[in-house]
DNA sequence: ATACTCTCCATAAAATTCCATATTTTATCT
DNA sequence: AGATAAAATATGGAATTTTATGGAGAGTAT
């Protein structure tokens, strides 16, 4: 399996420890280097994290825009706000605090799939943007246009 | 046979374990990976299940939007929600307690073959859904397109 | 030393694999 | 064609492995 996919709640110890779900790990372990990158989410209150292969995309498009633009700077903010964690031998990282704080993360986190990246985010606060979203999508439906592979065809 | 065909009512177990009909494990075997995903429908109280490739083609998809945007976070709302699913030795797969209560299944689940993907209905409700969409097909005539049946059986 | 981080171990829960059997479908023989 | 054998499918339960999670100890830097 190659995407990040579907939601799972984790507890967070005393330590700020918290499982990486196994799925989660098998994507990562994939790629080249197998750490994963954090950072605070700008639009949301939750934390955005990927593996490096990831980081590498986000600088490059950053790149591609207008250098002294207002949108290159925000965006530079997130290259600025991330940090590089490692996996324990257990398969568990450590949440900075300011990260859990950003989140509003207490006990649990929820690890959510989003395909090349993830989200982590206390699962109240989660619970509420899914509603929103899920009814947006419904609303919107015609948006939900998949792109076929050049394999395969709709 | 090379898609997804005509209506099978398998039983659930008490672990939630229930058997793929050998005619989508057939087309499922064709795919490069034969592993299926499968997600609540936002349309109906029904789960949407198909190869996983298609999950691949969701990804690529966001990928190929504004990585911010509404129209990606839709689309994000299906990977959050979707599962990768393997199929066992013995040709099953486990529905996840909360997939079962989104469908509203308990013994019995249908799965209903939609051509490249399928759904898996609670037979009560499926019953009740195919005869609301008979009637308006019958209203609105011309709009339903019958995919050619008898050319194959299981 | 003290606080902090990282590694290692123990255990409970959950997921996965394996085995057994009943039922159905397909093939074979006369 | 009918009967019987063989194969495939569906389904239940048990055994094994993996994962999540709490805590103890070893090493570092302040």
């Amino acid at each position: 399996m190659s995407v990040f996919l579907s939601t799972f709640e984790n507890k967070v110890d005393r330590k700020g420890r918290v499982s990486v779900p196994s799925s989660f790990r098998n994507v990562l372990s994939q790629q080249k280097s197998t750490g994963i990158i954090l950072y605070p989410s700008f639009k949301h209150p939750c934390l955005e994290g990927s593996g490096d292969e990831r980081i590498q995309e986000i600088a490059s498009s950053i790149d591609a825009i207008d250098v002294f633009s207002d949108e290159a700077e925000n965006l530079q903010t997130i290259l600025a706000d991330a940090k590089q964690m490692s996996v324990d031998s257990d398969g568990r990282v450590i949440l900075p605090p300011e990260f859990i704080s950003h989140a509003g993360i207490a006990e649990v986190a929820s690890f959510v799939g989003l395909g090349k990246s993830f989200q982590i985010w206390s699962p109240e606060t989660f619970a509420k943007h899914r509603e929103k979203n899920r009814l947006r999508a419904r609303q919107q439906g015609a948006t939900l246009r998949i792109v076929p592979s050049s394999s395969e065809r709709t």
